[in-house]
DNA sequence: CAACAGGTTTTGGTATACCAAAATGACGGG
DNA sequence: CCCGTCATTTTGGTATACCAAAACCTGTTG
């Protein structure tokens, strides 16, 4: 089974909960209520909301519960800024160091969200569009610059998700894959960067309504 | 008094030992006999050294004692790669976003340095180094990268101040800062992007010999 | 009726006790 | 004399009990 530590199953399932929107933002985390709730002591679970804080998922206040965090569209841009830095960064030195397995693997996980666009779920689509980004900053084998990117990824989870939720233009997000891909492969890190750029420019303007939305209607509510 | 929370004030004293060398590279850390030690019990450290593991500076092992890392050269240089990403993306957003008093106040700051570069201690000089590169993080007016920012200046602590303890070379670092400045005045994006690689280029540099004269004594010793 | 004071309750912070897995060492067999 | 196995001990993981500060509610008073 979960061969994971128990704070990070917790941390799972919190962030699941907080993804979907069980947890709604701005909403406090008692860690004994909850705790308690999910059959665990306080001691995981503490840990648990540290590892969703270090995510920015929640906010932690001195002596106080700790809130789901909502952020506010310049703090997602300003993150989209730095993972767009990361991610061009990564491809880089992905055209220096990758190898010719690392880029077919990334055709793979490219063909294989083409070809499951339509059928699965939003979240599982979701999962691999991920997993192509996180592909590209492993293959950068900067082991540093790979766990950040993934931090910032993860960090960006909420606002990605009701995005891509939206699951609009599949076309256009394929071929933005294919072209990063092409340049990747062809070892050009001009156009490489270029690419990336198109296809991270469109994720701030993409979440900006879904947010502001929800921002809305949370403060109205 | 001391305002920040206990598990905080564990990690500053931590740090300090593992900078300073008295927690060797290497060496575990048991948390039951360094909470003792310290006179706390065990779940503040417990947390003290999740934070330390956040920044770099000990390894978690499952089930196993942490240890104070001891990163290689390959390590050292790919955060190097990436912190010179970030502060290269924080003065081309502070070229567009920082206000006049920040410059100016920057410009306080090298001719601080300046002034006591051989006057103070070298930790002390490192940390006004240091403010200084975290003040253009700062002007860059983008809070996840300032952040993400420190947490690599915080990361590459270690090696930096093996590295800044040589203090050759003062004349070229104050320079250097003031190349930076000059071209950040001038909101001279490309100019200040260039003057910052001629300045962390030079860092890995510096680094390699200390650290591997040192990483050789651990291993053999 | 409003505002303030005091007490009660809620909640995060800290200490400690208990548990299970892993390392270590001693003893016995080959 | 060396290797394997089992008991012991060490150590991190988890649960729980205790504490102090902050928030909240209530009752009284101007």
């Amino acid at each position: 089974m979960a061969e994971q530590t128990l704070p990070e199953q917790i941390a799972t399932q919190l962030r699941r909960d907080i993804l979907r929107g069980k947890l709604a933002a701005g909403q406090t985390i008692k860690e004994r209520d909850n705790a308690a709730e999910m059959g665990v002591s306080r001691t995981p679970m503490r840990e648990a909301i540290r590892i969703l804080a270090k995510e920015g998922l929640v906010i932690l206040r001195p002596s106080r519960s700790p809130v789901v965090a909502r952020p506010d569209f310049k703090e997602i841009a300003d993150q989209v800024a730095v993972l767009l830095a990361l991610e061009k960064l990564s491809a880089e030195l992905a055209c220096a160091h990758a190898t010719e397995d690392e880029i077919a693997g990334l055709w793979a996980i490219n063909d294989r969200m083409a070809d499951l666009y339509w059928k699965v779920d939003a979240l599982d689509l979701f999962e691999i569009d991920m997993s192509f980004h996180t592909a590209i900053a492993q293959a950068s084998h900067n082991a540093a610059l790979a766990e950040t990117h993934r931090a910032y990824l993860a960090r960006l989870w909420r606002a990605r998700y009701l995005s891509a939720r939206q699951r609009r233009n599949r076309e256009r997000v394929i071929r933005q894959h294919s072209d990063i891909l092409t340049a990747l492969q062809a070892r050009d890190r001009a156009a490489v960067t270029a690419a990336i750029d198109t296809h991270l420019g469109n994720l701030a303007e993409d979440i900006r309504p879904v947010l502001e939305l929800e921002n809305q209607a949370a403060t109205a509510g």
